[in-house]
DNA sequence: AGCACTAGTCAGCGACGCAAACTAGTCGGG
DNA sequence: CCCGACTAGTTTGCGTCGCTGACTAGTGCT
């Protein structure tokens, strides 16, 4: 019950956002932020979406990559964040947590079930 | 500055919601909507935006719509909620508040601004 | 007549999550 | 030895939806 599967329209609000954070938690490869974000609460996000959203991230000079070999498996493309993805980071999720506040104060309360 | 252009995503995510929130606070028309939208802090929604949004949730029973002779100006297309609407509402306000919750939870604490 | 404001509609565009298939490495079991 | 299962990442095509910008149309002011 952990586990309502999140629409679409949300996880697209902050799915960079959210992998952005994990990989600036600790430096890590994409398949273990699926395994990071499907903990946190957002659903099980596939390899064909999880993957471009990281390459973007480092398209954008948010993150740089370097490609390690696996221990038991193949190799793992290990992902780090920069300076900027660290600024962007900190700016964007101040926005958010703002915004969803705001967005939050035009629905209805949540504690009164009419 | 209670305005810093909310990302199209982030819209994108909860303007359905907001929409259907503000029309479940009072029967109301698109315009007005929209004056309601940027008081709330989400942008300024235009037009070509809005009326498709308000339009699909009546597409999808969540609304009625009853045009109205305008006072001062044109006709208005007053929407009001129905009742699958308010139930819909309901559920999904209090989903996106979990979710918010779980996605705050990832992020970095917007207290430390290191 | 011209402009501003109100009110709503429409067409084309681009971004991006999704489903599904694919390569490729390791491992255990039949 | 081969077949799955798991790990790890890539690619393609599709559909949704906010955006831009233009358009109709009613009222009122200058």
């Amino acid at each position: 019950m952990t586990e309502d599967d999140v629409p679409t329209e949300w996880l697209r609000a902050v799915l960079p956002l959210a992998v952005l954070a994990v990989v600036a938690e600790e430096e890590t490869y994409g398949y273990a932020v699926a395994q990071r974000l499907q903990a946190g609460g957002l659903g099980a996000v596939k390899g064909g979406t999880l993957y471009p959203v990281l390459n973007r991230l480092e398209a954008e000079g948010l993150l740089t990559s370097s490609w390690r070999e696996g221990v038991g498996g193949p190799g793992r493309k290990f992902f780090a964040v920069t300076a900027a993805g660290r600024d962007s980071l900190d700016r964007r999720s101040a926005a958010w947590h703002t915004f969803t506040e705001r967005a939050g104060g035009l629905l209805p309360d949540p504690r009164s079930t009419r």
